[in-house]
DNA sequence: TTTAGGG
DNA sequence: CCCTAAA
């Protein structure tokens, strides 16, 4: 490093400033490296110690469970331990009990994810330890929640549906339901598991959510408030699969930094993004591009009124052809293009029951009988066909659900990913937020949908309507979520930055920006303090080590002048004046390859 | 939001 | 280009 900076001011013949050593305004250096734990070992840690307080009593207490858990999130920040949930409270369903095929309105989420690094891992040492430790985080989740949850581990597979639901009721006699069948991937090197939240269903008093089967005794974790029983079972999966992530406010940041990226931007690109996806029970797409998104409904009878929540849409089948000899990154490339196509135009939606289009927009929802059939009530993007149009939104507008829904997660933020729900039936309505979230993946993730988002819409005017403007940001947002693709300088435009920061300095890129690059939308001052760092690197090493269209060697010269004079006259903004002596001073090279 | 640097 | 700690 220090190798590399004198190197800049090396080789320059005009001014050498004595290295002063400029005073790092950023000490972000280091400061997170080194220190961290391996998330493996954390994991296994957690979850061995657990398995031992669980096996020789019931004493250990929340408290430290939830202390470790809460280390291990710290020290892994990469990857999160991330759990959440959002209970929910609906007074109007009285459902029997959870059949896992059974539909059940959303009450509340329970999300969990752990995102261990699937490569790179040690190779963990005890699979049930891991198993366990996916289980503690749920615990501890549940254990936020005021529940009691009481865990059972099991290493079988099936049994998983079971008896989902018992009721429950906590201690405080207050009423914890997880109607949500949830569906938890976690790929522990090795280790596959999957944990699976089953529905609660409130009707009933106790919800217990089982673990079926299981071997190990050991894997009871009672001690909490309420009653809640988890079945889990130990699968495998694809290596594709991610793991749920579920921090909110994890994505909410990431989310909210990509949107800073286009702050310059003349078009509010970040706007806002619905997520395309699809419910339920829409025939299977076989399609290769079909990036099914973890769809879910939310569906609720109240009082002649039935809400909507859909979290996510199925995007239309898509066709994409390619040669073998394509790479990945083109073929993503590909899927955002067909994807953002169909998005892109005005926005259609088609409605499903039963898997079958309802194409009379006329028909009540009464008469289709979706108040019936919520869970095969599906959604569906459509690309611009004539037939479907807008007046499918017309059913919303029917349906005068004005209210907004009770407690959605502010920001249900799930990617869609490529998930292939194990069961591609009605009980897939079930699953919820179900996140993927692999780069490895072809599928292209697809925004979030935020529910509230759509939801809100429903007015029975043309202002449902409104949401088309929203989903063409949509398609923009899938490119938020991509790299920004890269757009080389142009000489002219080194020049101009050649030209602002001999007389501006380096330390004042934003006034760089304005100077040069005002109207130039896709040119930060970050992009223009980084394009000036390439440029004295490129100018201070061979031409023939240089890459891309050559900067004539004049400007490389001015740069690496510019680079020396404010170097050592950095920190200097004020004098409006300083001619840039480089100018002066520059040694006119002929361009050669000296250097070194 | 900007700056400054590492990735 | 991206990501982010600092300022």
């Amino acid at each position: 490093m220090v190798s590399k900076k004198r190197r800049h001011n090396g080789g320059f013949d005009g001014f050498l400033s004595p290295v002063v050593p400029k005073a790092p305004r950023s000490a972000h250096k280091k400061s997170s490296t080194g220190s961290e734990v391996c998330p493996f070992e954390l994991l296994a840690a957690v979850a061995g110690q657990l398995l031992q307080e669980s096996g020789s009593s019931v004493s250990s207490t929340g408290l430290e469970r939830k202390k470790q858990i809460t280390i291990s999130e710290k020290c892994v920040k990469k990857e999160p331990i991330e759990v959440k949930i959002n209970p929910l409270r609906l007074d109007y369903l009285d459902h029997g009990c959870c059949g896992e095929s059974e539909f059940v309105p959303e009450h509340s989420n329970i999300e969990l994810k752990l995102e261990p690094p699937l490569k790179d891992l040690p190779q963990s040492d005890n699979d049930s330890a891991l198993e366990h430790a996916s289980i503690v985080t749920a615990t501890d989740f549940l254990k936020e929640v005021g529940a009691n949850v009481k865990l059972e581990a099991s290493s079988d597979k099936n049994g998983i549906d079971g008896d989902l639901c018992d009721a429950n009721m906590d201690t405080n006699g207050t009423k914890v339901q997880t109607d949500t069948v949830e569906k938890l991937s976690v790929d522990l090197t090795g280790v596959k598991s999957r944990v699976n939240h089953h529905q609660l269903n409130k009707s009933c008093k106790n919800a217990h959510l089982p673990f079926y089967s299981d071997p190990a005794p050991g894997a009871y974790f009672p001690r909490h408030r309420k009653n809640v029983k988890i079945g889990h079972a130990v699968k495998s999966f694809d290596q594709n699969r991610k793991n749920i992530y579920m921090r909110e406010r994890y994505q909410a940041e990431i989310a909210a930094k990509r949107r800073k990226k286009f702050h310059h931007s003349s078009k509010p690109d970040y706007v806002q993004e619905t997520s395309s996806e699809s419910i339920s029970n829409t025939p299977k797409e076989k399609a290769v591009t079909s990036s099914v998104i973890n769809h879910k409904s939310l569906f609720q009878a109240k009082d002649g009124h039935v809400k909507f929540s859909i979290k996510s849409f199925k995007v239309p089948e898509l066709y994409i052809e390619m040669p073998e000899t394509s790479t990945v990154g083109s073929l993503k490339r590909k899927v955002v293009e067909a994807v953002t196509a169909i998005l892109g135009g005005d926005l259609h939606v088609g409605v499903l029951l039963q898997g079958n289009k309802i194409k009379d927009d006329n028909t009540t929802l009464q008469q289709t009988g979706i108040a019936l059939n919520s869970d095969t009530l599906g959604f569906i993007l459509e690309s611009n066909l004539p037939q479907a149009s807008h007046k499918e939104l017309t059913l919303l507008p029917t349906c005068e659900n004005h209210e907004p829904l009770p407690s959605l997660p502010a920001s249900p933020i799930m990617d869609a990913g490529f998930l292939k729900p194990p069961i591609d039936s009605p009980v897939a309505t079930c699953f919820n937020n179900q996140i993927e979230n692999n780069q490895e993946n072809k599928q292209e993730p697809l925004e979030v949908v935020d529910t509230k988002a759509i939801v809100p819409v429903t007015p029975l005017n043309p202002e449902a309507l409104a949401i088309v403007p929203l989903n063409h940001k949509v398609s923009k947002k899938s490119e938020l979520s991509q790299r920004r693709t890269r757009r080389p300088f142009s000489v002219s435009e080194v020049e101009a930055l050649v030209e602002a920061v001999e007389t501006l300095g380096t330390g004042r890129w934003r006034d760089v920006k304005i100077r040069a690059f005002d109207d130039a939308n896709h040119r930060t001052y970050v992009d223009l303090k980084d394009k000036w760092k390439t440029l004295v690197h490129t100018a201070s090493i061979s031409p023939q080590q240089r890459r891309g269209e050559p900067v004539p060697q004049d400007l490389l010269d001015r740069v690496l002048a510019a680079h020396s004079f404010w170097y050592q006259n950095q920190s200097k903004p004020h004098g409006k004046h300083q001619t840039e002596p480089v100018q002066t001073q520059r040694p006119v090279k002929v361009c050669s390859g000296f250097e070194a």
